[in-house]
DNA sequence: CTACAACTTGGAGTTAACTCTAAGTCAAGC
DNA sequence: GCTTGACTTAGAGTTAACTCCAAGTTGTAG
């Protein structure tokens, strides 16, 4: 597979693949004997796995040392399982925070709903504001 | 309410509340006759505000919009709803991101409990990788 | 065999959101 | 009244994560 259908199918940048395999984020591409990036299922599969990791703001900097693990080998069970740990926890309080920021929105758009049928705005809850 | 105070109550640095008041992610704060700033309730509930909408990744910018028209007074009431509605499809998605990544992770956390009591590490979904 | 688009690298540049610095002002305690 | 620490501003610097650039190489279509 081609970078350019990599990116294709990930909706991302060429720039963005080569940053990634670069710094560490995936472990190293197949590339063809002219040196070009070959993907194989393996490659794709860190891609995705790196991809979906991002999206939920999991660093750069965790995946990097999780790589590194992982090409350390067997011994790295246990290490790798705690960076996983570390991320897992991460997003549960970042869930927990977006969940807490869609009520609020939620309660505000109800709000200005009413605001636009009847040209009033009113705040029953302790939010002093506006 | 001194800035310290405000700082305290939302863990965050006085840089960063002047920040926001500067850039209008927030309105202009009460000050003392000397010039010092001294928040009102509610300027604290936009600080509050302000801050759950930015753990949620509300980019700064759009925050300063719906500020602007809050200050433009009762014809925005719609153009700051679809401000919001706008904020909400996005947090939303964002969720969505956050909860496929937690279903990734907990599936390789449990491969790798699995991998740690038997010392073998096996994938059963499409994962190729690893 | 020749275009020419797509690839390669190393390194510089960009962006959002802070974060820090310098130089000065305010105010509480002695 | 003086010291001392917290406050003020304008503006420069930092950080993470890309994103772009220049100069050169590869590979496919005609």
């Amino acid at each position: 597979m081609t970078i350019k259908e990599v990116c294709e199918k990930y909706d991302i940048t060429p720039d963005t693949l080569r940053y990634y395999e670069r710094v560490g984020v995936i472990p190293e591409v197949h590339r063809t004997k002219g040196g070009i990036r070959d993907f194989t299922d393996e490659d794709v599969a860190w891609v995705e796995n790196a991809i979906c990791m991002r999206s939920a703001g999991v660093p750069v900097e965790m995946l990097i040392e999780y790589v590194r693990l992982y090409q350390e080998g067997d011994e790295t069970f246990q290490a790798r399982r705690d960076v996983l740990a570390e991320a897992r926890e991460e997003i549960q309080k970042q869930l927990d925070k977006y969940q807490a920021t869609m009520d609020r929105l939620n309660y505000k758009i109800s709000r200005y709903d009413e605001a636009i049928k009847t040209g009033v705005l009113t705040w029953d809850r302790s939010f002093t504001e506006e």
